[in-house]
DNA sequence: TTCCTTGCAAAACTTTTGCATTAAA
DNA sequence: TTTAATGCAAAAGTTTTGCAAGGAA
């Protein structure tokens, strides 16, 4: 993260009413860096190689916190651990069972021509569509 | 469970090559007696309750057993806990997000006017909606 | 000084595993 | 008699929490 890429995270988080500490802005750049799926060990490890250290409960908080700001979108596709998706636009998922790799989906590239009536009471938040493949042949 | 009911299980169990025994029939007799969607939690406290009761172990084995011979479909949609689903026939969901309910949506409720190519070398497993909604003006 | 953040360790949870016991084929 | 299932306790993995210390407003 340079110079430029440090303010522009620091602006980011401000906008959002979070105050701009270092270890929030070492996640900040990690993760907004491109649109991408990361666990939070995924991060613990990537801040670790980097040589900087941040603790667990605060990458948890921030990720808990970044999330609640909307800057995050959290994921349950994988069985096995939560993942945190840096891009929060709607948009829909490609899940590779074999290898467990997730593809975003622009919105776009999915249209319904039907949808179910919803519950009384109730109005529709928003549709996440995952579209299970597998390798061919695999 | 009745006899008949009883009787019932123990042939589904049969025909997926699952030996039958007692806290199997048990656990089957929960799920399959209509489309739900329970965490393990929940079966381990409505088998306490009925006054019967099966070990954790043997409830997660008896999940994992079932799950992998087709009779109970795991879903990753509550980001507290797994739920396994006793309805395995192609469906959708709609998930009411300020009481964590979870709807069956049918099949052909939901079709599709467009979807995205899929990464080459890769075949389509299936696709699954989850319609999120919420209490109006709650 | 007052509030917020951090970090460590410990706790809380969910799920899995090792292993001795028991039951079933 | 041989294999498989059960149950308990312990382990493993992820996420949260309590609390003391440090830093910012």
């Amino acid at each position: 993260m340079d110079h430029a890429e440090a303010k522009g995270m620091q602006a980011l988080l401000q906008q959002r009413g979070i105050q701009p500490t270092p270890q929030r802005l070492l996640i900040a750049g990690l993760l907004f860096a491109r649109d991408q799926h990361l666990t939070a060990e995924q991060i613990i490890l990537a801040l670790a190689e980097a040589g900087t250290q941040v603790s667990k409960a605060t990458v948890y908080n921030t990720l808990n916190l970044f999330s609640a700001k909307g800057l995050l979108k959290p994921l349950q596709v994988d069985p096995e651990r939560g993942l945190f998706d840096s891009n929060t636009t709607a948009h829909h998922h490609i899940h590779v069972e074999d290898t467990g790799e997730l593809v975003d989906v622009p919105f776009d590239a999915v249209e319904f021509a039907r949808l179910p009536p919803l519950p009384p009471g109730t109005e529709a938040v928003g549709v996440d569509v995952v579209i299970r493949v597998r390798r061919r042949g695999g």
